[in-house]
DNA sequence: TGCCCGATTAACT
DNA sequence: GTTAATCGGGCAA
């Protein structure tokens, strides 16, 4: 299991770290290959502008959850890192499933296992990822955070989606994964 | 109180 | 490649 220590270091040594682990929610999920780096210094961060109602879990200490709606339609989880008020957090953007396969599957309305978690809304829709989960402890049920069980080789982007400081390279991703939502640039 | 727009997705042409 | 769906936060007035 991840510890709070795991969470108290920079973004930029977590996000990276957390390829490879395997978030469950009430035992549905499987393993992250895909994250983004998000920093209280940085002008695409929710938590830029400073404390609000939205984003008051990013400036709380590490090691949880702030889950915000997207688009009106979607939801999407971040865990929150370093110090408490640093205000900073790794967006989870893709999963490869492991567990719970049918109640994805159902819950997503598809079969393709490809399509299940290969997306920052998708996998909280897989995982019954909603805003009753924000401010819930990583390191407590019904979350489950799993070490990674064999070494991975990272690739890293630009983000995706956003409309400030594109040219930052925060994205970060198992290398090769069929299930990220977009493949990484090749070298 | 009103208006704008987004860390997205799926269904189009 | 383009665009509708959908809604609450954030900020101006």
């Amino acid at each position: 299991m991840l510890t709070r220590a795991f969470f108290n270091r920079s973004v930029h040594t977590v996000a990276p770290d957390l390829i490879g682990t395997t978030l469950l929610v009430d035992g549905v999920g499987g393993v992250i290959v895909e994250v983004e780096a998000y920093h209280h210094t940085d002008p695409a961060a929710h938590s830029y502008g400073g404390p609000t109602s939205r984003n008051a879990v990013m400036f709380g200490p590490p090691g949880y959850a702030y889950v915000y709606r997207s688009y009106g339609i979607h939801w999407c989880v971040n865990f929150v890192c370093e110090e408490a008020g640093s205000a900073s957090a790794v967006l989870i953007r893709a999963l490869e499933p492991t567990d719970g396969l049918a109640i994805m599957r159902r819950r997503r309305g598809v079969m393709d296992e490809r399509a299940l978690c290969s997306g920052p809304g998708k996998l909280t829709e897989a995982l019954g990822i909603t805003s009753d989960h924000n401010g819930l402890s990583l390191l407590a049920p019904p979350i489950r955070l799993y070490d990674r069980a064999v070494t991975t080789e990272i690739a890293t982007g630009v983000r995706i989606g956003i409309t400030k400081a594109t040219d930052l390279p925060w994205r970060y991703g198992w290398k090769g994964s069929r299930f990220l939502s977009k493949p990484f640039a090749a070298e």
